[in-house]
DNA sequence: GGGATCATGTAACGAGTTACATGATTTG
DNA sequence: CAAATCATGTAACTCGTTACATGATCCC
C-alpha cells in the first residue's frame, strides 16, 4: 500500500516519470523515508495502471515508459494523506544492537556503539546535503532531527560506558 | 535473520522461555525495536531448534514448550552483535506523510502534522514507562531520544505552517 | 459452567530481496 | 568499439501479516 502512495506522491510532485526515474528518486530523495528497488517498482506500476491510478503517457527511447498519475490516482493519494493514521512498525537493527548491549562486556559494547555512532554520523552527513526547501524538505528535517538524536544518544552512551 | 537474533537475545537475557512468553516480550519491551507476532515466532523457533541454536528444555502444562539457547546459539548471537554492521532500512509512513506534506493545502497539512505529533506523544508516553535500567534500557533511551526529536519536529513544523 | 487467558499451530497472501536476463544508447 | 549507463523485466525466495483453528487451564 505505502509503496503505491510513494509512487503516486512522486508522480504528483514531480510530474510524469518512468519506472527508472522513480527508482532513482527512491535511491536519493526518498532514501530516508521509504525504500524500494526497481524490481518492486516495475511490477507495481503495471498493477497501478491496471487499477487506473496511473497511465502510460508516452513511450520514449530504449523502451522507456513514461507514467502519469490519473485523477483517480490523485484522489487516492489525497485520501490517504488526509485520512490514514500512519502505522508505526519499527524494525531497527541498530535499536536491536542497543537493546542487547548489556550482553556484551565493556570493550565490546564500546566498539558496537562507536560503529552505531559512525552510522548515524554518515547518515546525518548525507541528510545535510538535502535541499532545505521543495518537496521532501519536511521529511529531510524530520530525518535530520531524529538522526541527530541518535547521534547524541551514541555519544552519551559512550560516555556512560567509558565512565 | 534479525528475528532470530532478537529471539536468541531474549533467551540469553531472560533465560528459557516459551514462544508465548517471547511473543509477549515482543509486544512490550521489544515493541520499539523489533516487531513480530506469534505466527512468525513459533515456526522460527522450530527452525532454530533444527539448526541447533535453541533446544526444548522442558514441556509444561497446556502444551507449553520451554526453549533454551544452546552454546551454538550464544556464539551466533555474540558474533552478530560484535561483527554485524546494522543495515538501515527505513519504511516510515510518518516520514512519507511528512515528505508529501507540500501536496496538501495549509489546513490539511496542519491536521496531518497534528496527528503525527499526537502519535509521537503517545509513543513517548509509553517509552517513559520503560524501566531506566536492565536489558533494554539503552534501546529505551534511544527510542525516547528519537521520539522526542520527532515530537520537536512536529511542533516546529506546526509553528512554521501556522506562520 | 462460562469467560478470560494461556498456548500452539497452519494456510494463504502480500511485501520485499536477490539473482538472473536482455537489449538500447551514449560517451570516450 | 568498448565501457558505462539507461531501461525494462522475470523467477525464486524470504519475510511478515491476516485469518482461521484448536484445545487446556484458571478464576468467578
Amino acid at each position: 500500500m505505502s509503496l503505491r502512495i510513494a509512487l503516486l506522491g512522486l508522480l504528483e510532485a514531480v510530474g510524469p516519470a518512468s519506472g527508472y526515474d522513480l527508482a532513482k528518486k527512491f535511491e536519493h530523495s526518498l532514501n530516508h523515508v521509504w525504500q524500494a528497488g526497481h524490481t518492486q517498482i516495475y511490477p507495481e506500476l503495471v498493477k497501478m495502471a491496471a487499477d487506473g491510478l496511473v497511465a502510460i503517457e508516452s513511450e520514449g527511447a530504449r523502451g522507456r515508459k513514461i507514467y502519469a498519475i490519473t485523477s483517480e490516482g490523485t484522489r487516492e493519494l489525497h485520501t490517504w494523506l488526509v485520512e490514514h493514521q500512519p502505522a508505526v512498525t519499527i524494525r531497527s537493527e541498530t535499536a536491536l544492537q542497543a537493546f542487547l548491549l548489556p550482553l556484551l562486556d565493556r570493550d565490546e559494547a564500546i566498539a558496537v556503539v562507536e560503529r552505531i555512532r559512525d552510522g548515524f554520523a554518515a547518515r546525518l552527513a548525507v541528510l545535510e546535503c538535502h535541499p532545505r526547501d521543495g518537496i521532501g524538505s519536511y521529511a529531510a528535517n524530520l530525518g535530520r532531527s531524529q538522526t541527530s538524536a541518535g547521534l547524541a544518544w551514541a555519544e552519551e552512551t559512550l560516555a556512560d560506558l567509558r565512565r
